[in-house]
RNA sequence: GGGGAAUUGGCGGAACUGGUAGACGCAUCGGACUUAAAAUCCGAAGCCCCUCGCGGGCGUCCGGGUUCGACUCCCGGAUUCCCCACCA
């Protein structure tokens, strides 16, 4: 017998076929009345790409074939799934790449869009082709502009002037999410601070929301920890301190603080403001201090690289105002250092150098007073302090509350200062307001018009969308407004309320925005006249399952989170989670390093889908290591689920009729089981290891295998392999495709179990031998079949038994003693 | 500085609720088939020792502990990775 007829698997025709038959039989597809009357819908999301010029890359295939399988699975236990793909074309990266090579991002997208298009194909996802969303298509970013209105009509978008992170290198705003380190996110740049008006979403109103609800989702322990250490809530107190002048009479003007620790506040021995702070204005304003001046300057100068570095030595200067401690009645000083940042509590705090850490640096190197308010236990008010406290104990030198224990000392001290009325209990959010103003052009246009009468006015929905004009100068400039502001005839409008000449907002907005919502436009894709459809959505979502990268488990989930809540609160979904289970998937490194072009260590896929097929790509990723952990790529890998497919076609070319030979049957349906309980949770790599051994048993001995043997593994590789496993299910003589209908094998416990167990027998913990008995041996007899072995004898010998374990169908272990 | 995850053969990784550590696969070695090679199939294999046995010892980052029994639980430590980071 030749080769050929041996083994007639060739991945690529049998590929190229099936894909060839799902698109025109619509297999993954679906009409708008196929989505209306649905039954037990699925909706199965993955994180859609960037399309890239390079195409995809192995990260990509990794995460969407992970999905896939999930999606795949969920179908032949008959569920209607839908799984939907689009491209997040917006953003810097397109438009950076587009400066790059010279080419306008019109169009270069669409080629990419093309390139990314035929390499999903390829792969076999279970893509819906019939409701893909583009982000930068005016059919799609005119709702995307829709929903900026619903949130502007509802004060939700506010425009406003503030010290926003600036990339010198993109010439853009950065969101303070987007500052990685103090460094530009997309091309790692030391970022400056500039003041620009931005429009900002308002998303601090939902943190508390946003924090309450994580604990109703089911997603993995580490995304909802990274959500809430991002919103960041902390309790505390916000404290006034009375500016006082030269006599120590109060001049009016009160310093605003926010701390933790409000019951170390007797300890506080000086203030100190950031550069940022509006008092600092006035402090240079009067021209009194020009080393004020002069240091607040060079803060502004100062990257926030430098400015965090800085190997930690404090800077700062005294403004040579004072304040009151309002615990103590003590005169103390007010100073400026750009320790203290703006963007968190008031920008100014009270120093405890006592009992914090940076607060005692600061004093030391400007020699501030010291004063211990907590004493750990073995110590006492006068035990001197060498570096900050921030350990139990009790309070000391705080006159009222000595002897009070930390544990209650917050509490009683906040109460107090209440009382006296410089004090409130206050809660703050690390979460900033969203800002979604990019001074850029590859963006959908902020659709506001700017009229000198009526002020910021929204663009009339009836007018939606504003096109984004092709503008064949797009690079930005350092003025700091978006190249679109060079466009007068796009510029140039009416206002929509008055009539008179007015000017169009020229920023773009945030790619966040975009993905934002993109999860809700895909079942309602194809409508022109609304962003999506009641009826669908209500049938569709929230998503069931969401897979994606942890690059974006805290900002893109978030923000989700939140345009959710806000369309719930304005009444136009009925939920205000998008998604129900969401799933982070690992990295896949090459050589023990993530891939990256300086290393070298890239894997381009097109070459390896060419040569082995998408079906083996697909099962080979999924099986190299726990998906939600990734795994290290090894080129030689592959040729384990290679050679696992091709003996699968083998076996089932050569299956004949008959009944299966009952240990075969076991070891199906124990393989049924594990399979069923490994896919859902993501468990893929054993579930291959699964199936790969049941193959193996299956094969035992070069035996030919029965087709009801071999039925269910097809069925099981469907996910991982779904060409390989509609040409089988084909030639097993079974019409239609594989993934119509649940074909998934139910699991027979019955023919699951064995009748025999091999049960372990140790001496004083140690393996001695195992023996072999019926399923429901006796103890005793389990007993006397351990004793008789002969090596378990020996080390029984002389000893006297102490205890006897025996845990039924695993071990027995003899504990003895001399 | 904070938070999270991890550490198991030559390698990727398995191991239910504390119950035979190393499944499955790669690479390796041996055999079959072949004029030969590739492919395929069959088999071996954690490390060490030995009287070569159905033998013994050691072994899941290191040091302690709990337990009849620990990769798994507890205490202490080391290393690596990821995320965040002067958040008051």
């Amino acid at each position: 017998m030749s080769q050929e007829a041996q083994d007639g698997y060739v991945p690529s025709s049998v590929e190229e076929k099936w894909q060839r038959l799902w698109e025109e039989r619509g297999t993954n597809a679906f009409t708008r009345e196929e989505l209306e009357r649905a039954e037990d819908p699925y909706y199965n999301l993955m994180m859609f790409p960037y399309p890239s010029a390079e195409g995809l890359h192995v990260g990509n295939i990794y995460a969407f074939t992970g999905a896939d399988v999930h999606g795949r699975y969920q179908r032949l236990r008959g569920r209607t799934v839908f799984e939907p793909i689009g491209f997040d074309a917006f953003g810097i990266h397109s438009e950076n790449f587009a400066l790059k090579v010279g080419t306008h991002p019109m169009d270069l997208i669409p080629s990419n869009v093309e390139n990314f298009t035929r390499q999903l194909r390829r792969i076999g996802g279970m893509f819906d082709w019939s409701h893909v969303v583009d982000t930068t298509d005016p059919a799609y970013y005119r709702w995307t502009q829709w929903l900026f209105l619903k949130l502007f009509d509802a004060g939700l978008a506010e425009r406003k002037e503030a010290p926003v992170n600036w990339c010198p290198s993109c010439m853009t705003v950065l969101a303070n999410e987007q500052v990685i380190g103090g460094e530009c996110e997309r091309c790692g740049t030391a970022v400056e601070q500039r003041r620009i008006a931005q429009w900002f979403f308002r998303i601090t109103e939902y943190a508390q929301r946003l924090l309450d609800n994580i604990e109703s989702l089911d997603w993995s322990d580490t995304t909802k920890k990274a959500q809430a250490n991002w919103i960041g809530r902390s309790t505390g107190a916000q404290l006034h301190f009375p500016v006082v002048d030269a006599d120590g009479e109060e001049t009016g003007t009160t310093i605003e603080v926010y701390t933790t620790r409000p019951d170390t506040v007797f300890g506080a021995t000086y203030m100190v403001l950031s550069p940022e702070h509006p008092l600092v204005e006035e402090v240079t304003d009067h021209g009194l201090r020009i080393p004020v001046y002069a240091y607040v300057d060079k803060a502004a100068k100062k990257d926030l690289v430098a400015r965090q570095k800085a190997d930690r030595t404090k800077t700062g200067v005294p403004t040579g105002g004072f304040c009151r401690n309002p615990a103590t009645g003590e005169r103390i000083p007010i100073w400026i250092a750009d320790y203290v940042l703006m963007e968190y509590g008031t920008g100014a705090i009270m120093a405890v150098p006592g009992h914090d850490t940076r607060d005692f640096e600061f004093a030391k190197a400007f020699d501030l007073p010291v004063v211990r308010v907590v004493a750990g236990p073995d110590e006492d008010a006068d035990t001197p302090l060498d570096e900050a406290y921030v350990g139990p104990g009790r309070l000391v030198n705080s006159g009222p509350f000595d002897g009070t224990d930390v544990s209650e000392s917050v509490e009683k001290v906040t109460a107090w200062t209440a009382e006296q009325g410089w004090g409130e209990a206050k809660v703050n959010f690390r979460l900033h307001d969203w800002c979604i103003s990019r001074q850029r052009y590859w963006g959908p246009p902020i659709p506001v018009v700017h009229c000198e009468t009526c002020g910021s006015v929204g663009v009339p929905e009836d007018q939606l969308p504003v096109v984004l004009p092709r503008v064949e100068d797009f690079r930005p400039d350092d003025s700091g407004v978006s190249p679109l502001a060079r466009v007068e005839e796009w510029y140039r409008t009416e206002c929509p309320t008055c009539g008179a000449e007015a000017r169009r907002e020229t920023d773009v907005s945030d790619t966040f925005l975009d993905s934002g919502w993109y999860f809700i436009r895909y079942p309602s894709a194809d409508f022109d006249d609304r962003p999506f459809d009641e009826a669908i959505t209500r049938k569709w979502l929230p998503v069931d399952t969401y897979i994606g990268g942890n690059e974006h488990a805290v900002l893109h989930l978030l923000y989700s989170r939140f345009l959710t809540m806000v369309l719930k609160d304005l009444g136009h979904l009925d939920f205000e989670e998008p998604y129900d289970t969401f799933r982070a998937h690992g990295l896949i490194i090459a050589d023990g390093a993530k891939m990256s072009k300086s290393k070298g260590n890239v894997i381009v896929p097109d070459p390896i889908i060419e040569e082995f097929g998408a079906d083996t790509f697909r099962t080979y990723l999924m099986f190299l290591g726990p998906f939600e952990e990734g795994g290290d790529y090894r080129p030689q890998g592959i040729q384990g689920p290679f050679g696992f497919l091709h003996r699968l076609w083998d076996t089932v070319e050569r299956a004949g009729d008959g009944v299966p030979d009952p240990d075969v049957e076991r070891k199906v349906h124990q393989t049924i089981r594990q399979v069923t309980d490994q896919i859902p949770a993501l468990g893929y790599n054993t579930s291959i290891a699964a199936m790969m051994e049941c193959l193996n048993v299956v094969r035992a001995g070069g035996r030919d295998a029965v087709r009801a043997e071999v039925e269910p593994l097809v069925v099981m590789v469907a996910p991982f392999a779904p060409h390989l496993a509609e040409e089988l299910w084909e030639r097993l003589g079974r019409e239609g495709s594989i993934f119509d209908g649940a074909n998934w094998p139910d699991f027979d416990p019955q023919k699951a179990v064995d009748d025999t167990v091999e049960i372990a027998i140790q001496v004083n913990g140690k393996l001695r031998a195992t023996v072999t008995t019926s399923k429901d041996a006796s103890e005793a007899d389990v007993l006397s079949a351990a004793r008789a072995e002969e090596n378990v004898a020996r080390h029984l010998q002389g000893l006297e038994e102490r205890r006897v374990i025996h845990v039924p169908g695993r071990l027995v272990n003899f504990v003895v003693g001399a």
